[in-house]
DNA sequence: CACCGAACTGACCGCTCGGTCAGATCCTGA
DNA sequence: TCAGGATCTGACCGAGCGGTCAGTTCGGTG
């Protein structure tokens, strides 16, 4: 294998294996196995084995932290469509990576890069919910950002189908005055 | 510590710790220490580690399999309500254990407790989507279960506060004809 | 061709893991 | 009061964990 390829097959690797077993599930020389190296290599391209999955997960991160910055330029009456079609692209995008994110989260609550991500996600909640203040507008809004970080990883049709189906039980589910 | 409660103590503990760190991320030392007595006094009253998340979760999982079968002999027309109206009082009474099943089945497919649980899911699916064959139902229907069994668990408001809002989100969400 | 930095490795480390077991303690019933 | 079953424990086990390091190999440059 070419060695500039190293890192990003480990990511790659690492990646589905977090996914698959969880990340205390799955061990250096899990991921060693697969991709046919060592652990020390992996721990010669990565600080630690945090550091693989912090790595793996910052685009998404920093997707996620520009999505929000987006939606507090937008006015209440238009961020509900904003934070469904951002959210949606976004996770689309990154189908494993946020469904890591959600479920590491906890784990990793003194981790500064995730320190924020709690705060990411309440601004998403309150983009879904259109900044209302009831709890019922946000229990909503959790149990559809949950729900599609959740199901997109598993689903395999590809984004041009998915995202209109998406975006229509999303807003089915949290755009008032339907029911 | 009277001690007849050793092995609900356990079980209650043993499910908070799951909840928070995951199945993985938490260590028969961490349960003895939170409850106050021995790894061995674990081994004791639970066969093995699996058997502890086994037992915790046997009565959602049992409830489940009532559930599916009572959505059995429910026809086309009304599966929808009824399986919706039967997950939300099965998650608001077993809130930890239905999120616990949730995120350690693909982890014990092979465990003969959990090789059912798919197919359960998949009868809940159907239930969801009013027995459609359309991906775009059975996709709303997957993110309505998953972000519902993943948002109760954090929400603390009381059942009765909560059932109703939780059914109008997922009418809203999946009951046709409706935008 | 030689040198040097990058990339990689096998052997090893200390620690934690799930689990065992001989023995101690507790509780109950006769 | 005593015997026996239930409950509990500390010390220990083998295995796996994350990680280190001295040494090797590879690739590029002068």
């Amino acid at each position: 294998m070419v060695r500039i390829r190293t890192r990003d097959e480990i990511l790659r690797v690492a990646g589905e294996l977090f996914t698959r077993y969880g990340f205390k599930g799955t061990s250096l020389h899990d991921i060693a196995a697969e991709v046919g190296c060592s652990k020390a290599t992996l721990l010669y391209h990565f600080a630690h084995k945090d550091a693989i999955l912090l790595a793996l997960v910052e685009p998404a991160r920093q997707s996620l932290i520009d999505l929000v910055a987006r939606l507090a330029g937008v006015d209440d009456k238009g961020v509900r469509d904003a934070a469904i079609g951002g959210f949606i692209d976004l996770v689309l995008r990154y189908r494993r990576e946020v469904a890591l994110i959600y479920d590491v989260t906890p784990q990793f609550l003194q981790e500064p890069a995730f320190v924020r991500v709690r705060e990411l996600t309440d601004a998403l909640v309150a983009g879904f919910a259109g900044r209302s203040a009831d709890p019922n507008d946000q229990t909503a809004a959790k149990v559809l950002l949950a729900g599609i970080a959740a199901v997109v990883i598993d689903d395999k049709r590809d984004e041009v189908e998915l995202r209109p189906a998406l975006v229509a039980v999303a807003r089915r589910a949290l755009i008032p005055g339907k029911d």
